[in-house]
DNA sequence: TTCATCCATCGATGATTGTCAATATGTACG
DNA sequence: CGTACATATTGACAATCATCGATGGATGAA
């Protein structure tokens, strides 16, 4: 198996003794950016999460979600909003979802998606601390 | 010349009489993101900035060049710090510098750029705002 | 002028990404 | 059971991206 720099796997051996950290969980212990020269190990970490906010469907799906009621959505509320066909959304829920950025439940038949706000707010820290 | 979502030239036509954005300074303006739901021009504008952001490379060029003495640094210096070739960190830098994330000043031989710490703020305050 | 240095641009190439249609999976209801 | 609906996965394709070597432009020194 191939794994490339973007991917979590790619820093550093994963096993059953370690805890497996989402890119968001590895942010929050970087200090800002404008403070200290990140490592490449922690440039690595971070880029996967913005890189995950970085599209303009992606954006609107996580403020659609933060501003639903209950501050969560369905996926049949979403698609509704987009021009996009059903698996394009999905395939962006997922990669928001990977990341840490969306939280998931099943609960029948629908998904509900809600926004992790602390790892909005890390991500925050990290861009705009220190300035 | 064809023009897409990403490019500065996409939303609205720009004419002589028009100031012409950068990304950078499209930002300020906008709520933050879990605040009310972008609007699909919004977040058009927005994920550049981001897309920018959103790479091991650049992040770390960022954060060199703002832990810098003086706040700036000169392309060699920068050059040094990657295992990459010279194109490709102008490359980089210039992405950077043309959403409006990091200043550019020519001084005889050399290129200095520094960080547009208004412009990270900002940036946070769209993520990490009213959270 | 000639040469060396710093930086940007060009053209090419392999990798990644956003999107879709088709299909699969899972859940609820008769 | 079978049917309908909600969501995810797969496979394919065009577009974008990160990277490089080669080259060009500008500056300063000899």
């Amino acid at each position: 198996m191939i794994v490339n720099m973007y991917d979590r796997r790619y820093f550093g051996a994963v096993t059953k003794t370690h805890l497996e950290l989402s890119p968001v969980q590895t942010v929050a212990c970087c200090s800002p950016l404008t403070s200290t020269p990140l490592s490449s190990e922690q440039a690595g970490r971070i880029a996967p999460l913005l890189k995950a906010l970085a599209d303009p469907v992606r954006l609107r799906l996580l403020s659609l979600i933060a501003a639903h009621e209950g501050g969560e959505a369905c996926v049949c509320d979403l698609n509704d909003a987009f021009d996009l066909s059903q698996p394009t959304i999905s395939h962006h829920l997922k990669q928001l979802h990977e990341v840490g950025l969306l939280d998931r439940d099943k609960r029948g038949t629908w998904v509900y998606y809600s926004v992790r706000r602390d790892a909005l707010a890390d991500l925050a820290t990290l861009i705009g601390g220190g300035l």
